[in-house]
Parts: structure tokens; sequence; C-alpha cells
DNA sequence: ACATTAAATTGTGTCGTTTTAGTTTTGGCA
DNA sequence: TGCCAAAACTAAAACGACACAATTTAATGT
């Protein structure tokens, strides 16, 4: 570990001599600066910008400019800096600089229990991931635990300054996080809307256009009695999804079936096959269903197969899809597609912006389309 | 922001004192001191040790080692401290714990670009992120960039002391990552196996049991001629998959269909169905399937279904189960389930022993068992 | 009463970075 | 040559936590 025999020969030791005076652009008196920032890396200790300066031969605070491009270093000098820097390997300690500038280059995403769309986490931690890495930040996954206090684990990380944004998902109307958010001024976006007063930053999927466009077809399909099976209806977006199905329903002048309160689409699939079975079996049954969720279609349409009433499996239903499971599920069905990818890469780059203080929360707001994939002839 | 005037009543800012006195054991005199806590709390500062110091009337020092639980402090004392420390909201900086200590409290998990394993990625999270929390550890995603080098993501997590430990997924037999943490001695934890000769702390799940159970399944139900559709070869488990499936196929004296090159259960769905229809319609058609991934095997299924010999739509499949998709398709097929959660909980406690210095590698590895899912009548 | 040791607490310095408030150097101009 | 401003750079002081050495206090033995 310490300096020890470390083997280097003699001729890498000159080779190395000359690359830094070449670099460094020193002369023959500063070779004394030279050993130390040639031990420290030998030693292969990370290099601060104590090692840099050293290596330029000038004060850590003039690196520290240089690194950080502020005009009252010399162009040539800042230059010399960031090549010299770069080539031995430089790297800012993130803990020195978030003491010093309280800023800790980390941004939270609040990560849901469940998510009933398949791979959902997965691709919004993999696009945003990608895309706060390639601007010096790291994302941190909070798991938010079910049965406690929404509110407590928002709070810790603002309070105790864990991260410099916050990532939400699930946003309900009068969401009490986004509220408190807003409050502290911690930038931060949300994935879904909410109802407040205040504007904020958000990515949504425009779910009434996919509730609207999936009844729609249904109607044209030639269905009578449309059923939907929604989010949770303390999501904001299960409104949504209302609002744009009801349209459809209306403007098609057809039949709606009410959704029983206890069923959505986060609904454990087994009691979501009792239900629609039971469903099936009466009177109210509908004859075509728009199914938010991807795994709670599959067990929407098990059930259907399943009834003993061979009609029942000729009842179209229509998913939202967000992974790549209905190409290649039996019977085709119609769906339309969120891509997850997009909203996470658009969640980053808003959240960039807020930190950067560029642009105000309206002009972050997006609103993505759904993508029809039909796969059945549409009679 | 500042004091300015912070309309706090008489009444309120005596029984504050009060309190303060009451809790720190302190005489008039230090009343000074008081002053100076309740204006940093009014002010809203975070609490620093600074802040618990003056509040109880020792030095910075003291606090440090009596949160620590050192023993060189009065136990009196040391709960005192404690009291008073959460009694404020005291939460220790991580930036600046970690710039003299050295250690983060993260820990990185790397995370795949394509989970084939239905809410792998979002499991792993929860239960990792969950356990981690729980003892003072924050989880950050690192995305696995598919075309950059897989050892310089590891690599530049170490050598900038992003983390104090990593976690992997996707083991390789002679996984370079892993050689480099075992040479850097940075603490991590595999999910999977590797087949390197230096032990290292694993989670691993039984793929070699998985796949003869399931193998021998199918014997039982009569099959003559399986197909294994596992993970793509270069990772650890598609060895161990396929030992245990051909010891059932030798055991059970029949004959296997070998696997197409390009044909594992990460196989974009589409060219999966492809392969399965071709493969049907030829004469080394298999007449039972064990499928290693989820969305994989329903796509299976669907080709199968599809085949214009109505005969193939009775050849059996048996996959591993992760979520609760199989228990809601239809028809029901026989799966054998493999618990993420549970794994991602033995993932956070390895990581834990191993940065608490307890345990070794070898006390550090768990293999979990396949749990069965029969749903036909097995003929 | 005084020396000796153990227990409890404190002061100082350090980590890597940035900011504030300088100080030195340069070049232009009288 | 001297003077002055602008340009280029530097020293010192933070930020929060903790390790270490030094110091004070209490308890014991003689």
């Amino acid at each position: 570990m310490h300096g020890t025999d470390c083997n280097v020969t003699n001729f890498l030791r000159q080779s190395f001599y000359l690359w830094l005076i070449d670099i460094c652009n020193v002369t023959v008196h500063d070779l004394a600066h030279l050993r130390f920032v040639v031990s420290e890396i030998i030693v292969n200790q990370r290099a601060t910008l104590k090692t840099v300066a050293e290596a330029c031969g000038l004060a850590v605070t003039t690196v520290s400019r240089a690194l950080n491009n502020h005009d009252d270093i010399a162009p040539g000098t800042r230059e010399r800096v960031q090549r010299v820097a770069s080539d031995i390997g430089y790297v800012p300690n993130r803990e020195g600089r978030a003491l010093r500038t309280g800023q800790s280059h980390l941004i939270s995403l609040v990560v849901p229990p469940h998510s009933s769309i398949s791979g959902y986490t997965s691709s919004i931690i993999f696009s945003l991931g990608a895309v706060l890495r390639d601007h010096g930040y790291e994302l941190c996954a909070l798991p938010a635990y079910p049965d406690e206090d929404e509110l407590n684990q928002i709070r810790s990380i603002v309070e105790n300054r864990r991260a410099d944004g916050v990532i939400l998902t699930r946003t309900e109307p009068q969401d009490v996080r986004v509220r408190y958010l807003i409050e502290q001024g911690i930038p931060f976006v949300t994935h879904g809307r909410t109802e407040l007063a205040s504007a904020h930053a958000y990515v949504d999927f425009d779910n009434q256009a996919f509730a609207e466009q999936a009844a729609k077809r249904l109607i044209d399909r030639g269905c009578k009695r449309l059923m939907l099976i929604g989010p949770p209806a303390e999501l904001t977006y299960a409104n949504h999804m209302y609002q744009g199905f009801q349209r459809a329903v209306t403007c098609g002048g057809i039949d709606s079936v009410p959704t029983p309160d206890d069923l959505s689409f986060e609904t454990p699939l087994a009691s979501i096959r009792e239900q629609i079975e039971a469903l099936m079996a009466s009177q109210d049954a509908p004859d075509g269903i728009v199914c938010g969720g991807e795994f709670a279609a599959l067990a929407v349409i098990a059930s259907l197969r399943d009834d003993s009433d061979p009609s029942a499996s000729k009842v179209p239903v229509i998913a939202k899809q967000t992974s790549s499971v209905f190409d290649h599920t039996y019977p085709p069905i119609d769906t339309l597609y969120e891509d997850i990818d997009a909203a996470g890469v658009l969640l980053a780059e808003s959240i960039l912006s807020l930190l950067r203080q560029q642009g105000d929360a309206k002009s972050l707001s997006r609103l993505l389309k759904p993508q029809t994939r039909w796969r059945t002839d549409g009679t």
C-alpha cells in the first residue's frame, strides 16, 4: 500500500517525469513537487485538487477555479489544468464538494412497492439513471414502505438534505408529498399529475387519451356495454382514465358497466379473476373491457376463457402495454403502448433543468401520447 | 430564513427554555449557550454535532463519541446525549462523516438493462433497499450500459469510492468484475455464482434443482423429448440449469432436443416465437419444454397455440415463476417459484455483514430452493 | 496528605472542496 | 520612471464528523 518497492523501472520512472515536465510545463527546480505527485500517483491514492495543483505548480484554489471554468483564470492555464486533471485521472470527491456546497449530486427516486406495470421500476431506473449519470448525478432508490406515512419518507430526504432533487411516482390529486415539496422549495418532478393549484414539473402519460382511444376502438368493434379497469381510485390518473372512457362511451351512445369499487388493475390477480368471473355470469356482464394494467389484463383474459359460457371468451379486451408481452400472448389483443423509457428520460431532463434553475414548472410539464398497437382486424 | 421576527410567543420561548434546562440538566449560567441552541433551532437549520454539544453543555467530540457508543463516555452522559440528539432531531451529515471516515454509507446496485425476469429489478431494489435503509445505508442504482465495458463501470465505483459496497447481478463463470472486486478488496455480494477459485459472498437460486425438478415433472407426465430454454450462455447459471436438466433426462432415460444457439429466454420474444414455430414443424420437435424465463414462457405458449398442428398446443411447458402471472394465465401450467424478495433480503444481510467485517465469504453464501407450483393434474 | 492510576472529557487537526477577500503580476499610459 | 487599473492568481476560512493526543477529574493506594 505504501510506496514500498513499487517495481517501477527506471525507464518508466524517467518517461513519467518527462511526461510530467512536458504536460505541466515546469522547470527543473520544481522536481521536488513532481516527486510529490509521482509518489502520490504511484501509491495509488486518489488524485485530489492538491495533487493536480502540485502537478501544475499552481495553488489549489486556482485549480478549483480552472476546473470550474471561472473566468478569472487565464484560458491557457485553464486548458492546461484541465488536461493535467484528466491525465492523472482526477475525479472530484463527491463528499468534499457536497460538504462545501451542500449539493450531494444525488437524486432520490421514490420506488413504489408494487408496480402493476410490468418492468416499470426497471425501465424508469434505467433510463432515468443513465441520463442523470451522464450529467454527474447519481440515482438513489428509496423504497416507499407501504405502511409508513408517505410524507415522513419524503421529509427525511428533505430535512437531512439526502438528495438534491426528488422523483415521485403514483401521484394523487391532493398529494401531500407534492404539497410539502413545493412548500420546501425542493426541486422535484412527478411522474403523474396532481390537482394542486400551484404548478409543478411533471411528466405524465395521457391516460385520458388512452382510455378514450381504447373505448372507441371497442365501440368500433361493435361493443355495446363497456367496462373500465383503471388504477386505484386515489391516484390522479384514475380520474383521467375515467374521463376519457366516459367521453368515448357518451359519444358512441352506448352503455358502460360501473366498475366494482374494489376492482382496479392493482387488485390481486386472484381477486380480479373471481370478480370478472362473477361479473360475466351476471346480467351486468360487459361485452368489452378496457384495462390499464398489463398483468391485470392477462388475468382478465384468463378469466374470460375460463368462463363456462363460451361467448365470454369472445369479449374483447384492450390493454395498456408497457412491455412486449402482448406481442406474444395468444390470442392477440389490441393494446395501446406507454413508453416508460421515454418518461424516464424526460423526468431526468426535467429535474436537471430544475437543478440548473432553468425553466419554470410550466415549461417542464410533458404529456406523452399512447401509441396504438392494434392486432385484431377490428371486427 | 434568518432569525428575523420568528413570532414565537413568550410562553413558548419560556417553556422551550424550561424544556431545554430539564433535558440538558444545565444550570443558569449556561443560558448563553441555550440561547445559541434556541436560535439555531428556531432558524430551522439542521442540527449538527455542534448544536447537540451546545445543548448538552459538552464538547463536540464528547457528543460524537457518545452517539457512537464509545465506552469512554459515562453511560449516563451517553444516554443524555442520545436523548437530546433525538429530541432536537439530529441526523448525522452523510458528507461530513464520509469525508472523515471514507465511508459513504452508499451501496451500489448494478442494474441490468433488460431483465427477462418480470419485476426482478423492482423486487430486488425494494427488498434490498428496505433492509439497507434500516441499517443506515442507502441504495444507489447504477444502470449498466450494455455497450460500455462492464468492468469500467465497476472500476469507477471503486476508484472514486462512490460506494462502500457493491451488489452485482448476472454473474459469469469467469466474471471479470468479480475478479476485480476481489483484487481490490471491496465488499461485494453477487446475485448468482461464479466459477472462480476464490470464494466470495453470493446469493443464488438453485437453478440446477429448478431444471431437474421441472424436467422430472415433464418426464412423469410422459414426455420423451425435452427441450430447455435457459439464460444466455455466458451467465453462470446457464450451465447450472443445463446440468440439472441433463441429469433428469439421463435418469429418466429419455431424449433431449438441443437448444438452438441463439435461443435463450432473453432472446427477443418475436424471435423466440419464430424459432419455436420452426422447431415444432421440424422432425426434432420436442414434446415438452422447460423455460427459465416468465415472458419467454408466455411467448413459447403463444407459439405452440399458434402452430398449425393442433397437437403442438398439447406440448406442456414448465416455467420459472417470479411473479403471479402464471396463477392467472390460461391454460394453467406447472411452474417453479423463485422468490426474488427473499434474495434481496439475503443480499442486504450479506453486504451488511461484510461491511461490519463479520463472517467470511463461505458463511455468506446462500442457495435458495425452488418451490413447486404444480397446476395440472400431472398427466 | 500525596502519588498513581483509571475514567471522562476536551482541543486540535484532518478529510476535499469552494468562497471570500485578498495579493501579486502585467500592461497601458502619462 | 512611476502610477493605476485590470488580470491572474493565492491564502485562509469555512463545511460536519471524527480520530488522536492531551488534558482534566475522580478514585484508589500508601
